[in-house]
DNA sequence: GACAAATACGAACGATCGTTCTATTTTAAT
DNA sequence: ATTAAAATAGAACGATCGTTCGTATTTGTC
């Protein structure tokens, strides 16, 4: 790894930590140069521009979140306990960056704000989506889920799941909000059995 | 009305329309005066501060709000009727003023930043919350829900459909959300029956 | 160790941010 | 119509934003 390479590496890293615990626009250029004790110069000259700064972090986020949450739950059998380790490495990526997850606070944070950054937010969401899909139809060839279940629809009650578990654990700070997600899963999957 | 009152109300509006269509931290003090044709210093003097100007955007959404969700569903009959009538009214809340709702994405924006406005946001949404607790609680009471539901898991679920329904149709602008949507709250009715 | 290439810095740019003054205009009550 | 109060405007403030440019330092190769 090269010098350069290591020290946008650490950029990122910071850069990820900052957009999570805050918000992607927070991200500023000046703080991130403060945080790495870089100057602002230094560190422009690795990405030529904000949108490029902010589109290489969520790139970033995203091989993390592949890497510690998707392909590890692709070793669980296919069906039911391949979604409910999927649904468990989310929360624990999702928790253990406190602050939750980058993905879910910038969708809505770019949704109105058309460019480079919202286009590269929705293709990720787009995939995700479908990881979520695949499991539904993976359940259904294995015979966890019944064969006419709709699995666009187990997506998008599956996500809805975890967008208010996000919410509720972020905004209110509750503290049952693992059990109320829990019990919803525990429902929704048995509406698909 | 007053003629301050006056001028207030059409920058409150302006304000609104603003931070529901990008977000509340866009709605800046210049950008509103230009919007509204006033001196940022005009403009300015009516809130002392950008915090004031924040809160009082969204106390104006939640009169709005209550007046043309929250009020309208009471008319309806207790239970499951209204509980219907309330989301659809959310819904249309959500979709005609274009760029969803304001709740959920100041939610969301202002979770991680402690302050008047984060304090206000949540004070807002436990009453939401509550608003949705009461409704599960009046259908017991006329029988359209078990005896034995748990309010509060009521109101995550719900609650996390209406933030699905918001993503996907924000960011994904999916035609068939509303579809998505009203599969999963008849299914979610369902299990309360 | 010389030397080109890669990497980092410092200073400055125009723009915009929230905010503070002072001065001017408009409103509403007498 | 007079007049005090309320409302608006204009100019300027220090700070920060993203970005550019010229220069210095560090890196890796021969």
């Amino acid at each position: 790894m090269t010098k350069g390479e290591d020290t946008k590496r650490t950029i990122l890293d910071a850069g990820l930590k900052m957009a999570t615990q805050l918000s992607l626009e927070t991200v500023t250029i000046g703080n991130l140069a403060k945080e790495t004790q870089m100057s602002k110069s230094g560190l422009f000259a690795h990405f030529q521009s904000k949108e490029n700064l902010q589109v290489e972090i969520l790139k970033h986020a995203g091989e993390l979140f592949a890497q510690s949450v998707v392909i590890p739950s692709l070793l669980e059998r296919a069906g039911i306990p391949r979604i409910k380790a999927l649904v468990n490495n989310w929360i624990a990526w999702s928790t253990r960056m406190t602050g939750g997850c980058i993905f879910v606070s910038s969708s809505t944070e770019f949704s109105d704000r058309p460019g480079r950054v919202r286009d590269f937010i929705l293709a990720q969401q787009e995939s995700w989506i479908d990881s979520l899909r695949r499991m539904a139809r993976s359940a259904i060839r294995v015979g966890d889920f019944r064969e006419d279940v709709d699995c666009d629809q187990f997506a998008f009650e599956m996500y809805s799941l975890l967008l208010g578990f996000h919410y509720y654990d972020k905004l209110l700070n509750s503290a049952e909000t693992r059990k109320r997600q829990s019990i919803a899963l525990e429902q929704l999957l048995n509406n698909y059995r």
